[in-house]
Parts: C-alpha cells; structure tokens; sequence
DNA sequence: GTGCATTTGTTTGATAATCAACAAAACACA
DNA sequence: TGTGTTTTGTTGATTATCAAACAAATGCAC
C-alpha cells in the first residue's frame, strides 16, 4: 500500500478515536475529523463511504491487531484455546481505554458484533482441529458458547477489569469443562 | 503552506533530529532519514538540497520558534529586554535536550552561527530603540555583548543548566551593567 | 412550517509525494 | 590500486492529496 494513503488512513483513525473519547460518535462530524487528523476532508472521502464505514473499519482493523496478536503464539509451545484466550484477555487490558470506549459509548454496537464474528470464526476453527462435538449440532453450540465468551468479556472490559486475566479465563474455562466443551 | 509539504518537512526534521540523539551528524544517511520520516527519499530532495541544508533548515525552525515565543510577551507589560532574556533562557530550559544535542554533538558550528546571528539582530533592534551609546561603534558593542551572551549561553546549555534561569540572566545583566550597556 | 446555517458527498484542476530506475560519487577493503 | 558496495542526487511516470467550489441534505431557531 501506499505510504500516503497508510498515513492519511492512520491520521483519520486515530482521530476519529480521539474525538470519540470527547464526544458522542453521531456528534462527531467529519469536518472535525480531517481537521484533527490534519487531512483534506475529500481524503476522507477517499477511503471511506462515511462516518460509519470509518467506524467500522476502525474496529476491525483494531480486532485484526488483537487477534493477529494473539494468534502469534502459535508457534511455541502453548497454542491451546485456553492460552489463546488468556492473550486476548491480556491484549484487551493492554488497550482497556479504546475497548471501553467502543463499549460503554452507545452507537457502536458494531463492534460487539465484530468481535462476536471474531470469537465465532475462532471457535469454529478450534472445533474443526479437535474434531469433538462432532456429531451434535455445531451452529448452535458456536452460538452458545461465543455469546456466552463475549458476554464475558463485555462484562470484563466495561466493569474494568475488576478479576485478573487468569482469573477470569480459570472461571471461564471452568464453565466449559461443566459443558464438556473442552477436555475436564 | 500545502498541507503536505508540512507534513513532510516536519517527519523529516523529526527523523534527523531523533537519529542525532544516537549518532553523529555526519554518519546519518539520508536513507535512514527518510526511512525513519516514513517518507520516499526523494521527498527530502525535494524540500532540501541535503543533509546539511536540511541541518540548518531544522535549527532555523527551532529558533524560529524559540524567538517567536519570546517576543509573543511583547504585548504584555513586561517587555524589557532582560525578560526578553529571561523568556529564552526559559525556554532554552524548556528544550533542553534538543538544544544541548546540537551544542554537544560536533559537526554543528551551525547551531553557534544562527544563534550568534539571531542574538546580535535582537540587539541590533533594542539599541535602535533604546538610542543609546548612539556615539559609539554599534558594531564592536554589538560584537562583544552578543559573543558574550552567546557564551554564557552556550556554557549553560552544555553543563546541563547548573544556575537557574533568573539566576543566570541576573548575573548577565550585571555584567552588562558594569559595561554600561543598560540602566544600571 | 419558513428561512438560515451547517453538514454532507462529489467534483474540479493543480500540486505534492510516490515508486522505480539510473548514473555518478564516495566508500570499504582486499 | 582495483573492485564491489553503498550512498547520493536526479529523473519520469503515476497516484494521492490538496484547496475550492458546488448542490443536496440535514438540523435548528423562530
């Protein structure tokens, strides 16, 4: 990609955060966006449908992050989902600030979704590598236990944080050897 | 100004001036600059003839901004030229770390230069106002206060600022004084 | 509602920044 | 000294961003 539109992207994402920090996101015109972000606001234009495309991209490029992050391990020794979990967990601790802010802000239900389809996308590997479950009906489980985790995790992230990582995924994880989702 | 050539010339200057922090002037490459800029190295050629041109356009900027600050109090009461003096020793403090990098480092008579030059137009301008020793030789005067303060400047700086700023600026003043250059 | 101001998307031509390639200069080093 | 490598400046073609202007949509006061 080019180098221009990779900062003139970074510039107006960042932006658009900090403003969300301050103010309502459907408060936030895109005037004020280019001006932070110190771009044209045609160059706004240029990348994104409007408002909510910028939104969303912004999420999703902050969900790629997390779990590229967290998919990272994969090659040492600890690759179990239980691990993997616990990453994401230390991962949104490290960023507490930008995850509460998409979840306690009204007006981004986007981005429970997004990490809905992340947690279900996840989950949906896991189960195709261990090869249990198999003769139930996985859409529904995938559905159970995503919704069950991100609630968890929505949970976590805006009563900030108050169980530790390991805590909080230990209890998790409890939960799914009673459903005998993984291995007791 | 273009919002891009702003942009870039500021990434540029940024990027020389974190890489002298690590190494000397003359061991930068512009690769390196422009890399650290995120910017195409032609882009530097483009608002720079090189390095060196760069080097001073990056101290003109700073002392730019260094005198503009320091003569913004002019609207104010105070607008004598030993707070004059005392507002540039301030903000020497202020940006000390960079101020100490080019005085330190060698490969930068540069820095010296500009800011001898600046010194002595500042002193230029208030005796002009202030009408005295109108009978002597403005030149030589000018000379010897301005390498003095240069000096004693200079001296602060790199010793990392041992007196304070009203203590050092109190103790020019005397001096100037005894030369009768200002009121005693 | 009516009018006025702000915001939104889009378009225009002009310009800055990009990448890739190049020859010449400077450098390293056997 | 000669040779291979790095750095330097420069170039040309292409793309991104710019400022300014515009009509349509929205919001807001009265």
């Amino acid at each position: 990609m080019d180098r221009r539109v990779e900062k003139s992207k970074n510039a107006i994402m960042e932006a658009l955060i900090e403003l969300m920090k301050e103010k309502d996101f459907d408060k936030i015109t895109v005037n004020e966006i280019a001006e932070l972000a110190n771009v044209n606001r045609g160059t706004i234009y240029l990348h994104f449908e409007d408002k909510f495309d910028l939104l969303n991209y912004c999420i999703k490029t902050h969900l790629d992050q997390l779990f590229k992050q967290c998919t990272l391990g994969d090659d040492t020794s600890q690759s179990s989902p239980k691990s993997g979990m616990l990453q994401i967990c230390n991962y949104l601790k490290q960023n507490i600030y930008f995850y509460q802010l998409l979840l306690k802000k009204r007006g981004t239900p986007a981005f429970r979704d997004q990490l809905l389809h992340r947690i279900q996308e996840m989950l949906q590997e896991q189960l195709n590598k261990s090869g249990i479950y198999q003769d139930t009906n996985n859409e529904i489980l995938i559905q159970f236990i995503s919704s069950a985790t991100v609630g968890v995790l929505e949970w976590w992230i805006i009563n900030s944080m108050p169980s530790s990582a390991d805590e909080t995924v230990d209890q998790l994880w409890e939960l799914f050897e009673k459903i005998q989702v993984v291995g007791s």
